[in-house]
RNA sequence: GGAGAGGUGGCUGAGCGGUCGAAAGCGCUCCCCUGCUAAGGGAGUAUACCCCCAUACGGGGUAUCGAGGGUUCGAAUCCCUCCCUCUCCGCCA
């Protein structure tokens, strides 16, 4: 959610931000301006109509301790009036509040001035590529792999819960826990600090970090508790600090989670669900930053920089797009997105996602820092996968097979394997 | 799940229908005194929003005493619902 105050005094920078989105509606800025403004002036109006009933209560008061009932008597008839005044200006208050909030909900946040304009993935930015895809290769898709070994099983997966929720047997559950292990040792060394969070999260917190309204559809909820299983370690991180207001030394805070997570996926079918290429649950060691909103943007290139370090240590090539305007989504002001390559599909897939949210999300959950002032001020958050487990297992998967059905183990995971391949004798 | 107690400012803790945004203590900040150490004195010390002034500083107002609703001219104080914490019982990893 952008500022009200900063939507008034640059109209024209955020509707064209909006167009640079490819939102179809920016004169909802207009629209938020003007009832802005009503509301603004009916607050004033409904603040003096208060402090005159306050004032008039205190000298009911004074009266009535005084012994004077019939002169008290007589202001309560007044003030009794007042009462209905004000609630009424209050109704209007709350409806007008309401409508500015769903418009700005609406309004989504302005890219940085670094972030090419354009409107489909076609108009990505390749920023950087490393490692050599190999684009002609004979090796075999990581779900044919997978089910000749019996290391992933997905129909036990369907039986026991659904579609898209496998098993992981034997070697292949112990490498996706080599990985964790490895990402979380990782983040710590590069100053992040590990948590361990609720996989159920209430209203609030969704909200917090924009899942709801929109993206509800996304999540599983547990109606009769009021939760919904996480989408994201992003969600219960970020709101960690939810209503606090931070001291300066503690900035930057920089944290790291492994959890699953749980997404609907409604509507997506087709051969790009294949394997493990989109499940309902999956494993992911998040990171979150929250920061001085002076060195957000610095933030995030060494965000981009650890996470994509992780693939160069696993030795597994891939691609850093940077995000058009279009293909950014609607919180971020500027996102990189790791695209691991898969030779037995033959496709780049996304295996983290790197943004900046400026004020975007820390405003919804009234995030701040104490300033030297002693004003406060809204803090920057930024997060990025540090990575999706399934994408990279595939690509391990694809990469370090070899002829004979074996998977060779990339180096730095060794020790967390103890040893140096699987094979379907393990 | 059952029974009881409670949720007040950074913390401890008063207040139980009017003059309470809230005593007192602690902590913290600034100033004064004291030539080290210790001690003493004074002032300040929540958040959000609105208005004035105007971009620093300042002034005025409104709301908030777990959350939401209600009673009342007036609620931290009374009533209802929900959430959370603690104690005992039950259950359990």
């Amino acid at each position: 959610m952008l500022d009200v105050t900063y939507i008034r005094n640059n109209p024209d920078l955020v509707k064209q931000a909006m167009k640079n989105k490819g939102e179809e509606n920016p004169q909802i800025v207009d629209e938020v301006i003007s009832i802005d403004e009503q509301w603004r002036s009916l607050v004033e109006e409904t603040d003096n109509l208060r402090n005159e009933s306050n004032t008039k209560a205190k000298k009911i008061g004074e009266l009535m301790g005084q012994g004077k009932k019939e002169e008290a008597q007589e202001i309560i008839s007044y003030t009794t009036e007042l009462k209905e005044q004000i609630q009424e200006k209050e109704d209007k208050l709350r409806s007008l509040k309401r409508a500015r909030e769903d418009l700005l909900l609406k309004i989504p946040n302005v890219p940085h001035e670094s972030v090419p304009v354009g409107q489909t993935e076609n108009d990505n930015e390749v920023f950087k590529t490393w490692g050599d895809p190999d684009k002609e290769d004979w090796r075999k898709p990581h779900w044919e792999l997978v089910e000749e070994q019996g290391w992933i099983d997905f129909d036990r997966g369907a039986k026991v819960t659904g579609a898209g929720f496998p098993f992981y047997v034997g070697p292949l559950a112990r490498l996706q826990r080599a990985l964790i292990n490895y990402f979380l040792n990782r983040g710590a060394e590069a100053g992040y600090t590990e948590l361990q969070v609720p996989y159920f999260v209430n209203e609030d917190s969704a909200r917090g970090t924009g899942q709801i309204p929109d993206k509800e559809d996304m999540m599983y909820e547990i109606p009769r508790d009021e939760f919904f299983a996480i989408p994201t370690a992003e969600v219960p991180v970020t709101n960690f600090h939810r209503d606090e207001i931070l001291e300066d030394d503690d900035l930057p805070l920089y944290y790291t989670s492994y959890t699953p997570c749980w997404r609907r996926e409604a509507g997506s079918y087709g051969k790009d669900v294949r394997g493990l290429n989109r499940l309902h649950q999956f494993d992911k060691v998040e990171l979150v930053k929250i920061v001085h909103p002076e060195t957000a943007y610095d933030e995030l290139e060494s965000l981009r920089k650890h996470a994509e370090s992780l693939l160069e240590e696993l030795d597994i090539p891939y691609r850093t797009l940077l995000m058009c305007t279009g293909d950014m989504g609607f919180t971020q002001s500027k996102k990189y997105d790791l695209e691991v390559w898969s030779p037995g599909q033959q496709q780049w897939l996304e295996v983290s996602s790197c943004s900046n949210f400026g004020s975007f999300q820390a405003r919804r959950m009234m995030i701040r820092r104490r300033k030297e002032n002693g004003d406060t001020e809204i803090v920057h958050t930024l997060n990025g996968s540090g990575l999706a487990l399934p994408r990279v297992v595939a690509a391990i998967l694809e990469i370090y097979q070899q002829e004979d059905g074996s998977i060779k183990i990339p180096d730095v995971l060794q020790p967390f394997m103890g040893t140096d391949v699987i094979t379907s004798e393990i």
